[in-house]
DNA sequence: TATACCTTTGACCAAATGGTTAAACCAAAA
DNA sequence: TTTTGGTTTAACCATTTGGTCAAAGGTATA
């Protein structure tokens, strides 16, 4: 289906809203430069004149996608909120961030392992235009977590693999959503709706409940 | 590198393996029938005089890659230990699993988002082969966690949920793989080899400490 | 109106890519 | 030794694909 032209947008808007949309669906080798130029409405020697080569283009997609979520996952670890609260929050802003844009991390997995190197450089690109130390991160959740096993709240557990697991439940339902859908949840897209839905309370209960000692 | 055909191999499993080897790397798009003839040591020719296209061959690598994978979960739901057993066992035979074929994970979701429909063809094709009916195993599972849901040992969850909680937490460290590596670990390939030992330890115990009432 | 500048297009190109074919190769059977 | 049938190769082909270029369109300014 072609995508229309919003009237305020500028044509370079447009191309890049619609290279996003094909790019994340197809990957940078399985999208074609002519298929988002038929798919924009253009010619596709515009492309070219706006944004050079396929490769920048894609470089240019691959930082809008990934725009929101770093800030969002450094202001939830920074901010001053008590442990619990704080994974509560996060697993909430993080589940309705990835239902806005589902097709981000199946897109961010496959370009990661594809050309790692480069796209490490990317990442790191990303970073410095949010002002992100993930080291600074790290540490003050770490200095959080000893607090709370000091006090006799929490397992001993280490800060990497608490991150990890986070981020595990949060993403993966994301990436493997046709498999969900298709073999437990009887291919019904609003069962896996719901499904996803109900997660933002499953999983903060589950992770708050892995760790905190009773 | 060129992959060395073993003594005993035929060249028909020769290709095959080195089309794993490429396929599973980059993907169906990504991977050029040339690129393959070349790390095989062989003209492209052979390629389609065994396997007479590119499709055929990726649909034969893809079915030998999940081989082993559906047996393994099946195996585990489907035997007769104490839940938290099993939990235990089947983290510790997936992760082992997943470090014999790291790339397979990647590769799965990629395919099945670029690809859902012919894919779900191709995963059933695998259930039939190995007879499992996944209605009966998720029958088999919410069975014994209402069993000790009644017995007090258990929070109670939706089946489904734990099972997208257990495979998010066993899969996804493999797929961001570089991310973890290079962002948490310093891009120290034995400091994530460390960590994913060490999750199937922190893994099991992280479920368990979960959902059981202590 | 004329000019200058940005935008858009159609025609075109070279390289890459999946696939075909006829011939050469080779080992085992007759 | 000759024949036969499977295996392997080199040369070739049609199509696709990223990218170029010169010209045309359009619009604001002098």
């Amino acid at each position: 289906m072609i995508l229309k032209k919003e009237p305020n947008e500028t044509t370079e808007d447009h191309i890049l809203h619609v290279a996003q949309e094909v790019f994340l669906k197809k990957g940078m080798d399985g999208t074609r430069m002519q298929e988002i130029a038929d798919e924009a409405g253009i010619n596709k020697s515009l492309l070219h004149y706006y944004y050079r080569t396929k490769q920048k283009l894609f470089e240019k997609v691959f930082k809008v996608a990934f725009k929101h979520f770093f800030p969002t996952i450094k202001a939830n670890i920074i901010s001053e909120k008590p442990l619990f609260e704080k994974i509560e929050t996060f697993v909430e802003t993080y589940y309705t961030l990835l239902q806005k844009n589902p097709y981000i991390p199946a897109f961010a997995i496959h370009e990661i392992n594809r050309n790692p190197s480069s796209v490490a450089e990317l990442f790191k690109s990303i970073f410095q235009d949010d002002n992100m130390e993930v080291e600074h991160m790290l540490y003050e959740l770490d200095k959080q977590i000893q607090e709370e096993v000091t006090k006799g709240n929490l397992v001993n557990i280490e800060s990497r693999q608490l991150l990890v697991n986070i981020l595990s439940l949060c993403i993966f339902p994301f990436v493997v959503k046709p498999i969900i859908k298709g073999i437990l949840l009887e291919n019904d897209e609003s069962k896996y709706n719901a499904f996803i839905e109900e997660r933002k309370k499953v999983v903060s209960q589950f992770i708050i409940s892995a760790i905190s000692i009773r």
